[in-house]
DNA sequence: ACCCAGGGTCATA
DNA sequence: TATGACCATGGG
């Protein structure tokens, strides 16, 4: 019985549990496609520390990410580890963005066009493409991130082997009839994430157990 | 001393 | 198309 509910009362539970979550942490779209870079397999914290010495530098800005020297740049991300990856991945997305003619003129796209246009861009995967489409152009697309495919594994709504696409095209399919798509999405993954990182206070989800990579859970709640 | 983190690219077979 | 190597700091 895999009705559109299940995937529903999962939200429902951890909204009821954890509260509206208001993501993505960035105050601009710019902040927040910056992030979405900096954040590839590495913790939020450390996003934090590296945006700020953006910010201490007013960098915080395509042209000046572009002027900036590679080493100074990547110097300022440090923290967030892979510094000269992500100094390159930066800059490659400020080239593109600036050229595309920034925000405004981006949004004008359909979001078909708009993925293409991100997944076109170098260091932008399809995780990456799917957070900035949600959270900087409020767009209806489902983030399917590790935790996403651990949690609804070990829920056993899925197998955990389904490439990235079939799984976004699964869940966007099973909760296509919900009102106000872009909140939904929205909430749905920032729970699903702070659930990670809180699973051990009070579960209220039973996963079997955490949703850390080498935990397969004998511990239902 | 491990394990993990809100992935993606590139080279190989 | 499917693995594997690589990127690299910081917190638990």
């Amino acid at each position: 019985m895999s009705t559109p509910k299940k995937y529903m009362q999962i939200f429902n539970v951890m909204y009821k549990h954890y509260g509206p979550q208001h993501w993505w942490p960035g105050e601009t779209p710019f902040e927040i496609m910056l992030g979405a870079v900096l954040t590839q397999n590495t913790s939020w914290t450390n996003v934090e520390k590296a945006i700020q010495h953006l910010k201490i530098n007013e960098a915080l800005d395509p042209k000046v990410i572009m002027d900036t020297h590679h080493k100074r740049l990547a110097s300022w991300l440090r923290p967030v580890g892979y510094f000269n990856v992500k100094a390159t991945r930066l800059k490659s997305y400020c080239q593109w963005y600036l050229a595309s003619g920034q925000f405004e003129q981006l949004d004008r796209l359909d979001t078909p066009e708009l993925r293409r246009a991100l997944l076109s861009v170098k260091g932008v995967g399809p995780e990456t493409a799917d957070d900035i489409l949600l959270y900087a152009f409020s767009r209806p697309v489902f983030v399917i991130d590790a935790y996403t495919r651990r949690l609804f594994s070990r829920l056993g709504y899925i197998n955990g082997e389904e490439t990235y696409e079939s799984l976004r095209a699964t869940f966007e399919k099973k909760l296509q009839r919900q009102a106000d798509q872009v909140q939904l999405f929205n909430e749905y993954h920032g729970l699903i994430v702070w659930h990670a990182k809180y699973f051990c206070k009070k579960r209220p989800i039973c996963t079997g157990c955490c949703l850390r990579r080498q935990c397969h859970g004998a511990n239902p709640v």
